[in-house]
DNA sequence: CCCGTAATATGAAAATCCTGGTTATTGAAG
DNA sequence: CTTCAATAACCAGGATTTTCATATTACGGG
């Protein structure tokens, strides 16, 4: 399971750290919010615990931001020092699953952490996209058409992604790049050839073709033709 | 909102249904771990409140049973008196979802069961406006009449999407320009044309016309002649 | 009831904008 | 130093939007 902690504590973070990594999981680092928000934004996680106080971006803004921006449905568990009932509020609205109080057993930690990721692996919410025939495994990065394994370049990869998340969706060609170039949207217009190398790679060959563009707009992917 | 609450007592069974049916919510009680079994497993609930101490069958017991014979789904959060690491643990472990520690805030309760359901209610919603026999689904931008797909241009489509938004109003020729041009206000009247597109594609093929125009003033969409 | 004026509808051509594909340049990594 | 990926620049083809000229319809006064 792939955890991201966000904590500048820099003892609590390794005492997390050497428990889960004990119980065979992989965990990410970020010891201030603005880090954090990044790796969390970039990659996939199945859990992100969260600290409320940090250097840079406070806990609450960085769990608000990434529910914003980024994905929806992963938990998120937010640690504080602070057990106050309007810190509990705020931060629940700003989209946390669960809050802990600290000092805290690591004990009890791994029980909610392990009660939050129940439910995502119950429903079998596997780390692959499938349209039509083409999958997608958000964990390996790989991508394969008709069972064809094909190479993506990280930017094309997450392009693709995105597309995929959203499919039969028509996404406009704007909010495409403030997904994939989050804060810093280029000049020129790289999407374009991005895309023109994704249609080479997973449509070209075939005959259903996978990704539309609808002038003046944007592009959809889906195996229907609206 | 279908939320079961399982509480013997019975002062704290109705605090939590007064306060969550005062949100609009709908609440089913069970006094007894039995009987609120059988109500969870014969019907389908958005949540369950439930208390660990309980006469007949205890919480522990209940939460067990319900995630083995019933839906895996359904968020449960487990409520109690006793805070040891022990009792949340073994809690956790029947398949709670979350716990919270009597005595508690409403307020903070109606937070967590926010929490629990939230991802739940995550799921996307279609954004279709249906008009009639006129549909336009927001996302995909598709548009049906009779459920017979029709081509529309963006600008055609933007044009309709904000008829349909305020079906059955008058719209001002000026609004209408206003909100399709935002700050270019162009030359001639290409409005004018790109009704008679929509009219084409929508209108022209039944008997049932949809776009009215409203001499002096502007266009109307709806089904009836008013 | 008829007519003149103004508003709207219609159809096609023209102008504009957008996209796809290609190539060159820059920058980073091994 | 080499190689690969990412970005920038370019043009042609196509789709879309707009303009324009003309026909039709609605309204109000005589």
């Amino acid at each position: 399971m792939k955890i991201l902690v966000i904590e500048d504590d820099a003892d609590i973070a390794s005492n997390i750290g050497q428990y889960f990594e004990d119980k065979g999981h992989q965990l990410d680092f970020a010891y201030s919010g603005n880090h954090g928000l990044e790796l969390a934004t970039g990659n996939r996680f199945d859990l992100i615990i969260l600290d409320l106080m940090l250097p840079g971006k406070d806990g609450i803004t960085v769990c608000r931001e990434f529910r914003e921006k980024a994905r929806q449905d992963t938990p998120i568990l937010m640690l504080t020092a602070r057990d106050t009932l309007d810190d509990k509020i705020s931060g629940f609205e700003a989209g946390t699953d669960d809050y802990l109080v600290k000092p805290f057993s690591l004990l009890e930690l791994e029980v909610r952490v392990h009660a939050l990721t129940r439910r995502g692996q119950a429903k079998k919410l596997p780390a692959v996209i499938t349209i039509d025939n083409l999958e997608l495994n958000q964990d390996t990065m790989q991508v394969t058409r008709a069972n064809h394994p094909v190479k993506l370049k990280p930017k094309a990869f997450k392009i693709l992604e995105y597309l995929m998340q959203n499919a039969d969706r028509v996404i406009p060609r704007g909010e495409l790049i403030e997904q994939i170039w989050t804060d810093d949207p280029p000049e020129g217009d790289p999407l374009r050839v991005h895309i023109h190398s994704l249609r080479k790679k997973i449509d070209k060959p075939f005959e259903q073709k996978l990704i539309h563009t609808v002038h003046g707009i944007g592009y959809r992917l889906g195996s229907d033709d609206l």
